[in-house]
DNA sequence: ATATTGCATATTGGATCCAATTTAAAATAT
DNA sequence: ATATTTTAAATTGGATCCAATATGCAATAT
């Protein structure tokens, strides 16, 4: 009894800590690039925002960096940090091991409740044009698709990953015909999955990665070798 | 010139905080076994032992639940954390995926001081009895024979991973015979690497995995399916 | 004018203190 | 005796304060 109770005390219970509010709005701030890679955080500044003390702020600030996004240095402070083309080369090269792996194993398990959620996005995509929102909904979309294969630990390496490398995503998204293409692979990857084809998907999955990549690593410039 | 004074310099500069000779030393402590799963930590208790407040303490708490070695719950503190079989498993998935392409890199760019290194690291681990020095030598093996493939985030990601099942894979040492496979298949794999050898070290070091992925399980009293 | 030194300010790292919450034991009721 | 409530101790989260270091600017020397 009281169960619905319990649960909206547990929920209180679960209420994040400012450290963890913190985290998450610092992370968001950078990978939607409204903090530029270089630009130094001032705890001092983010504190005032939030309404506390530079405590939290710092305790955040770790966590950021020990996932990437952020290079602290002694006495000097956070700075954004972006990956270089060596760095986004190896990010690549991680999600092409990782990912086609997740799907072989989503497929297998996917259910009719996912593809749904799979389908619904796509269809917010096909009607979005702006390449943040854009981007969000992107996510939505993978982590739909990788959801069932059973692999939290994957798929926390692959969302650290991407996170890494989201504003270079973006940028190309803005590219003529980026989300274009991006949405066709997304709509043959989806039909692989409702057809049960697991190498189909797997296949398309390192498509769409290598094709990412390619056109992020062309608009920096950058004309030489592909990925394996 | 002020040549050895600057190197003085640097080094001074690069003086640990607090914060992170505690995660060092946590960490240690974890993967060693002597802080065992599901002990808690507590605050005052660390900060004591450092001589410092416990702000530091938080913070190195904070980078390792980050890393997986421990949980931390709002108000309870910090618990450290150990994978169950699904997370071994998947662990073990990742280290498959990941260290047989890293050493494929790495043979195609290897020094002879690397082999050097790595010939030494061998010549120890086979004087070597104690299990818990054993793991730290297996280690700076691995790494001096990963080092020249360029692949930093790789390696920060195989090194985290190693970190959860350090554990497991000492008590898998501690079997009969343990170290002796272990030793053998090390020194296959550093005769392909010296022979430059690209392929045949890929597919060493992927059955140097599934060996050491089977031995555990076994241990832990699993007859399921190994890995792919 | 330029380079170097000294100083003031800004910023981070850490210590100490207080508040919020958990935990376990004591008190009370059934 | 057992279950529930109350209460006190232990523990963590966060705020405020102080120390250590960096940074920028003025003063000085060459």
């Amino acid at each position: 009894m009281y169960d619905d109770l319990k649960q909206r005390a547990i929920d209180l219970g679960k209420t994040a800590s400012s450290s963890d509010i913190i985290f998450d709005a610092l992370r968001d701030a950078i990978i939607s690039g409204s903090l530029k890679a270089g630009e130094s955080i001032r705890q001092e500044y983010i504190a005032k925002i939030f309404n506390v003390s530079r405590i939290p702020v710092r305790e955040a600030l770790k966590r950021l960096e020990s996932q990437g996004l952020v290079r602290n240095e002694r006495y000097k402070g956070a700075i954004v940090s972006s990956p270089n083309k060596e760095e986004i080369r190896e990010i690549y090269e991680i999600r092409l091991l990782l990912e086609p792996n997740i799907i072989r194993y989503a497929v297998q398990n996917m259910s009719k409740g996912t593809l749904r959620i799979a389908s619904e996005c796509l269809d917010k995509l096909a009607a979005e044009q702006d390449s943040s929102k854009w981007g969000e909904l992107n996510r939505q979309f993978h982590e739909a698709l990788y959801r069932d294969a059973g692999r939290p630990i994957h798929l926390k390496i692959v969302n650290d990953s991407i996170d890494r490398i989201d504003s270079y995503i973006r940028a190309q998204l803005n590219l003529s015909g980026g989300m274009e293409k991006a949405h066709e692979e997304h709509m043959a990857i989806l039909e692989a999955c409702e057809a049960g084809d697991v190498e189909k998907a797997y296949e398309l999955t390192v498509s769409h990665i290598k094709d990412s990549y390619s056109t992020v690593m062309t608009h920096l410039g950058h004309t030489g070798a592909m990925l394996d």
